[in-house]
DNA sequence: ATTGAGATGTTATATTGTAACGAATATCAC
DNA sequence: GTGATATTCGTTACAATATAACATCTCAAT
């Protein structure tokens, strides 16, 4: 048996990943800064998976590629990961999960479920501009937003109905 | 000169906390749990300002108080009254602030400023609405939401623009 | 070759949060 | 009231997350 719960959509996920890192490579070069092995590799390592990964973690995946790394290593690749646009960091779990739309600068809702530990990102057009209309209601001007939301995902809800062998 | 960055709007906060303190002893007794000296005075703590209050500042702060105060004090203090929803923890700062709608179960929205660090809780009916749609688009069942938008506040944006004398 | 900016190595430490277990306290049935 | 039970608290130890500070390296532009 695969390893279902955690890509349960019929997925090719090796493009995924190519996908994320030939255009940050190409945003790199765009932007004059460099996207250095430690930071392809770190980014390629987030985007093993849909999951949120936790530093610590990076931190030890890393190690066989680069064995000097210590906590600033990760940290530091996340810092300019993060001011790139190519991650986001999920506030509520601390951890980060690859961006899957970098071409728009769209502020999105990250869907985390508990079951799969996937995490799904959402533009929510309708949503932002309700939220738009909060601001100008309160007088706020907006920077930066969280907006994640925790529960179960529609693959998970399924499978979960589906009839166990027992 | 009066400490008008942390509290600027007319407004009287010793009410505010009374409210607030006053609601949940209530609420815990109808609800058959206690409101112990320790986690009333961390309620209380919290309420002393609007601004989202760190674990070990707390801790720093009970002390005078609760000489044995330990870290396991503050966080099983601030556990139980995340339980009752006396408080919010604010994921995108690690730190806590207090509910201000005791009564109803709303999830909502918190407006945190960046110069006065007041957070602002907001329901947001609309926001709420176009993200119960865009849960029902995704089949996405949500168990609990941290909507967190960091910017400048309408009270900091109106002092701003005064010209300030030089 | 020099230099200057950016990236990394390295050590140390700060900050945030939990586990585990025994002692104290409150609550409830009797 | 008394004892049984559940809850709360004290205490120690530690885990997990994150940053500061400074030295070194790399590499392109001059």
């Amino acid at each position: 048996m695969t390893d279902s719960a955690e890509l349960p959509a019929p997925h090719n996920h090796s493009l995924c990943i190519n996908t994320a890192l030939t255009l940050a490579a190409q945003l790199c070069t765009e932007r004059g800064v460099q996207l250095t092995a430690i930071r392809q590799q770190v980014l390629e390592l987030i985007w093993a998976n849909h999951h949120a990964v936790k530093a610590y973690d990076l931190l030890e995946r890393i190690k066989p590629l680069q064995s000097a790394a210590k906590p600033a290593t990760i940290y530091r690749a996340l810092d300019f990961l993060r001011e790139q646009g190519f991650i986001h960091r999920v506030e509520s779990l601390n951890a980060f999960v690859g961006c899957n739309d970098l071409k728009s600068a769209h502020e999105q809702l990250l869907l985390i479920c508990k079951q799969c530990e996937n995490v799904e990102e959402r533009h929510a057009d309708s949503v932002m501009q309700a939220l738009t209309q909060e601001f100008v209601l309160a007088g706020f001007t907006a920077h930066h937003q969280a907006i994640e939301i925790h529960g179960i995902c529609a693959t998970c809800t399924q499978s979960n109905h589906i009839p166990q062998l027992v």
